[in-house]
DNA sequence: CGAAACATCCGCCACT
DNA sequence: GTAGTGGCGGATGTTT
């Protein structure tokens, strides 16, 4: 794991707007591309002002013709970088595409005067080709994870991860997960709740880890699992309001606990309690996003022991007292909103 | 909040 | 020799 440095600029002193820019070659991937423009670039100066400034940027002559047919055309060229804070490779159309000269000392200026440099997807290859990500942990599409190691040795390729924070240089998975890295940044610059807020707004789970949280698990499929691994989580799952210890799991899958433990951490990314306790997190957040039961019932729902230890866990995972995440979750659900009403809370 | 009791995790190692 | 298993114990984290 890359220095566990405090997130930097982890918070947006007085009201300068962040200005983000993403860049697009010919051949871009219409979805990695709409991401951080659906994040950043859509107006959301209703939740909090300043919102970002963003654009997007061409990397080849437009106008550029996108990987799914359609071409699109904007006036900002490469030498607009040098106006952004944030600078966003989104998919880019293909691993074997280098980038330009001009892009690489671009990112690499921007880079040394305090930039944040994001790429999703396959946009880390544009990345890893400046050597900035030299020495770096960083993540990509699991179906390239192999290519990109062997491209560029001297990155630490992680492919389970959902994206990866480290230093001024954060690099997301597939494309859905550039949304969570992209919530991510704004849960860097605006805090927990601000990110809260946009997530619902794009109907996105809004389940996702503390700031101090470099990696964020991937959630795995349940086919992906090992038998006895999965039999257990399931069971997991049917009795987690009950206490349950990891001896009992280890029991349902039919190992010893040793084994067990060493299963569920190469299947599973994280230890067994560690995944329960997520878990249980997930449960209350659904019961206080869609019940009014106080916090008591809940832990008590939730397979917490007490309503102190359900507290400790949600202020130091998410950040925000129980009370306080289900305040700004039901204030801002307002008219429009496709959630508004009480709509069970999906997992 | 802190202390004390308790559970979990993981390197180590012996064993199949 | 290699690969996987599972017990042990101390560091670490959790619960009361």
């Amino acid at each position: 794991v890359a220095g566990r440095a405090c997130p930097e600029g982890a918070s947006l002193n007085g009201s300068l707007p962040r200005t983000v820019a993403a860049v697009a070659n010919q051949g871009v991937l219409t979805f990695d591309l709409a991401v951080p423009c659906e994040v950043f670039g859509y107006d959301r100066s209703d939740i909090v002002r300043p919102w970002y400034r963003f654009f997007v940027v061409a990397a080849d002559p437009p106008p550029l013709r996108t990987n799914t047919g359609f071409t699109m055309d904007t006036p900002y060229r490469i030498e607009d970088l040098e106006r952004a804070d944030t600078i966003v490779i989104p998919g880019w159309s293909d691993t074997e595409t280098p980038p330009s000269p001009e892009l690489i000392s671009a990112l690499q200026s921007a880079y040394e005067r305090g930039a944040r440099l994001v790429s999703i997807c396959i946009g880390t290859f544009v990345l890893a080709a400046t050597g900035l990500l030299d020495g770096r942990t960083v993540t990509t599409h699991w179906r390239h994870a192999d290519q990109l190691q062997q491209r560029f040795p001297k990155l630490k390729v992680d492919p389970r991860v959902l994206y990866v924070e480290d230093g001024r240089l954060f690099t997301s998975a597939g494309t859905a997960a550039g949304i969570d890295l992209c919530l991510h940044l704004v849960r860097l610059d605006y805090g927990y709740e601000i990110a809260n807020t946009v997530a619902r707004r794009i109907v996105m789970p809004p389940h996702r880890e503390g700031s101090q949280a470099q990696y964020i698990e991937q959630p795995v499929t349940p086919e992906a699992l090992g038998g006895g691994v999965k039999a257990a989580c399931d069971w997991a799952l049917r009795h987690l309001s009950v206490d349950i210890t990891v001896k009992q799991l280890a029991r349902e899958a039919a190992m010893s606990p040793r084994t067990f433990a060493r299963r569920f951490r190469e299947v599973m990314g994280l230890t067994p309690h560690d995944w329960l306790l997520r878990q249980r997190i997930r449960l209350v957040q659904r019961y206080l996003e869609s019940t009014d039961d106080p916090v008591e019932l809940i832990a008590e729902k939730a397979g917490f022991g007490s309503a102190a230890t359900l507290r400790h866990h949600f202020q130091e995972r998410l950040e925000v007292s129980p009370l306080a995440y289900r305040r700004t979750f039901r204030a801002s659900r307002g008219p429009g909103d496709p959630r508004a009403g009480r709509g069970p809370a999906h997992l």
